[in-house]
RNA sequence: CCCGUUAAA
């Protein structure tokens, strides 16, 4: 049964509607007794199917009128339910369903369901709603902060050429222990580069080196690198490479400074290379 | 336990 529910959802994510209703049909059919946990986990795969078709009021339908049974709707369905009208814009009604779920029904939203919010509020350029809302979940203790929907907030805020708020945020939450994934410090440092703000980017890939959450992408080197010398005189952006080869806890990697020498070569400043090549080894980094 | 959320290449 279990194999099933990923089967329907394959195939619901497959494009092949017809295939996933026709197996949950037949599991519904042989369900037995005691199962409904099983067939709700495919219900829903296929209740999102139907959502990310673009088919959300068919899903709302079958859900409130349709289904008699209460049992088929758990939390994860609201959630669904929700992330359909927030990707069709329609993050009010997205609203009065979350506001239904703990009201009428005693379902828990989760973190999951209150990001689908916050990523709707900023697909809509309402980046400041999506900021309140934010803080009134995790304030109010509704929900701790989550390490997505700080990427969901930064996205939202870069996209809308907020970088350096953005900045202050990742800067906000990494006090409280909440860091999001390495994919958004990629985000946060290209679009500080982009915005002039190497100096910042560098530093901030310094902390991310600490923290063992850096990209891990050698474009994201070159970016700095690039964006130092370009907006920076010489001297500040070898300070701030220094920056990477010293103070930190353990020597940069292999690979850390093999990409910053990569980023050297890559726009031409092979005397800069050199330089820090040399900087290496007074600071006690070997190279390969 | 199985189903839903942001994100670089």
């Amino acid at each position: 049964a279990v194999t099933c529910n990923t089967l329907v959802a394959g195939l619901c994510k497959a494009g092949s509607f017809d295939k996933a209703v026709k197996l949950f049909t037949r599991m519904a059919e042989r369900t037995k007794r005691n199962s409904t946990m099983v067939t709700l986990a495919a219900a829903n795969a296929l209740i999102d199917g139907l959502c990310r078709a673009g088919r959300v009021d068919e899903a709302l339908e079958l859900v409130f009128e349709k289904c008699k049974d209460k049992a088929m709707i758990n939390a994860v369905t609201y959630g669904i339910l929700i992330q359909g009208l927030c990707k069709s814009k329609r993050v009010e009604d997205g609203l009065r369903l979350l506001e239904e779920m703990s009201t009428s029904r005693g379902l828990n939203p989760d973190a999951a369901t209150y990001n689908s919010i916050i990523a709707g509020f900023c697909e809509l350029d309402m980046v400041e709603q999506a900021l309140e809302f934010f803080s009134n979940v995790t304030q109010g203790n509704k929900c701790a902060p989550d390490p997505v929907m700080i990427g969901t907030l930064v996205n939202g805020l870069c996209k809308s050429g907020r970088s350096l708020q953005a900045l202050e945020l990742l800067e906000e939450m990494d006090r409280v222990g909440c860091q999001p994934s390495s994919q958004v410090y990629c985000l946060m440092i290209e679009e500080l580069c982009n915005s002039g703000e190497a100096d910042k980017a560098c530093k901030l890939l310094h902390e991310t080196l600490r923290k063992g959450r850096a990209p891990a992408n050698t474009g994201t080197y070159t970016m700095i690198v690039d964006g130092l010398y370009k907006t920076h005189r010489p001297e500040k952006a070898r300070r701030h490479l220094k920056g990477i080869l010293s103070s930190s806890l353990s020597a940069p990697s292999v690979v850390t400074s093999c990409a910053i020498i990569d980023g050297l070569c890559k726009s031409g400043r092979f005397s800069e290379a050199r330089w820090f090549l040399h900087s290496m080894g007074q600071m006690g980094s070997k190279a390969n």
